[in-house]
DNA sequence: GTCTATACGCGGATAGAC
DNA sequence: GTCTATCCGCGTATAGAC
């Protein structure tokens, strides 16, 4: 029972559609529609729209977090490391808006048993081997908090960059990825004690 | 014409509605209950649903924005205003989750021309100061992207902070917000080059 | 597994009396 | 300015044929 292929593409489309406009505001028909099936058809492979929203968050979370990892535990020095996964970061909410999105709505919308969910499984996993390299690159700091900080630091700048653009000021830097990016290693690296990029991997 | 008071109770329900549960979650009906009028008068004082909504945005934004504008001009040393501001807007983010909300919401479902408008008007007018302040207190960065690193940086702190306290880690500071301040003060001071929040200020 | 048809309530919005 | 009454479309969900 359930199509594999037609339950895949319902989840794709659902994705897509949630992250851009919200849960309420797309409809079951909505998603039918992107997938050209008829409505009552979902309910064959989700059991309401609760399910639906669930699955398809689930589907988009789980494909981020190993290249993440990767990236963390690689063969390098910590201060590349450290350039390679903020530049990567910056580029995934960059690159990715719908994700960028549903990483919101997951923080606003999602209960709390969901977030717990995501935080032991999908986000300790990056976590964890933030919180070693960074107490590999400075003793005077605070791993954790430290490793809190980079990521609410580019995940806030995601965020706020679609309202700041409109601030009456050049700030170009938000609206390229490799600018954004390189002023937040800076901001960063300078905040650990690593002053310039060149110099800092042990 | 359109009484102050209904007005106001209007917005002020409206605004907490908005952040609870989302602009698409909440009806018109669900409004008028709370002011206890009928749903038609609402259409008395506004054209239509999308008109109370920027209505309730500005209403609740203004409101945030003079005391930090305040802070940021007071007769003090940049260091010490720095400190200030970074203490102020770490609580207003941490003790009113409503107003935490909106702004995500803000940032989320606001349209383009919700954000243009409010980014002009209220965000301008602090982030015109910070940039000003930032300038004084380091040559060396950027002071528009700085400015738009600590607010986002204290913004994303308190949209994580939710899911990151499920975390298998002892990260108490993200649960106080004095401890979270203390160390996010740390991580902007580091960045702009100034060692220790006594010695900062010229 | 997907379709057609349909029940049923909710939500935005307006007309017009008071 | 607030009310009652009402229009009408949209949205979730189910029943049952193919």
């Amino acid at each position: 029972m359930t199509s594999p292929n037609t339950r895949e593409a319902i989840l794709a489309a659902a994705s897509e559609l949630y992250a851009d406009r919200g849960y309420d505001a797309v409809s079951m028909r909505d998603v039918a529609a992107a997938v050209a099936i008829q409505p009552a058809s979902l309910y064959h492979h989700f059991k309401d729209k609760d399910a639906l929203i669930l699955a398809a968050l689930e589907h988009v979370f789980s494909a981020r977090a190993a290249p993440a990892r990767d990236i963390l535990l690689e063969d390098r020095p910590p201060g590349k490391r450290l350039d390679a996964f903020i530049d990567w970061l910056v580029r995934l909410y960059f690159d990715d808006a719908a994700f960028a999105r549903l990483t919101i709505r997951g923080l606003l919308d999602g209960n709390d048993e969901r977030k717990a969910y995501l935080a032991t499984t999908v986000i300790d996993s990056v976590f964890a081997p933030l919180s070693q390299l960074i107490s590999e690159l400075s003793a005077a700091v605070d791993p954790g908090l430290t490793a809190a900080s980079i990521i609410s630091l580019i995940v806030g700048h995601s965020q706020v960059a679609s309202t700041f653009v409109h601030l009456p000021r050049k700030l170009r830097a938000l609206g390229e990825a490799d600018a954004l990016s390189a002023h937040i290693k800076g901001f960063v690296r300078r905040s650990l004690g690593l002053s310039n990029p060149s110099e800092a991997a042990p």
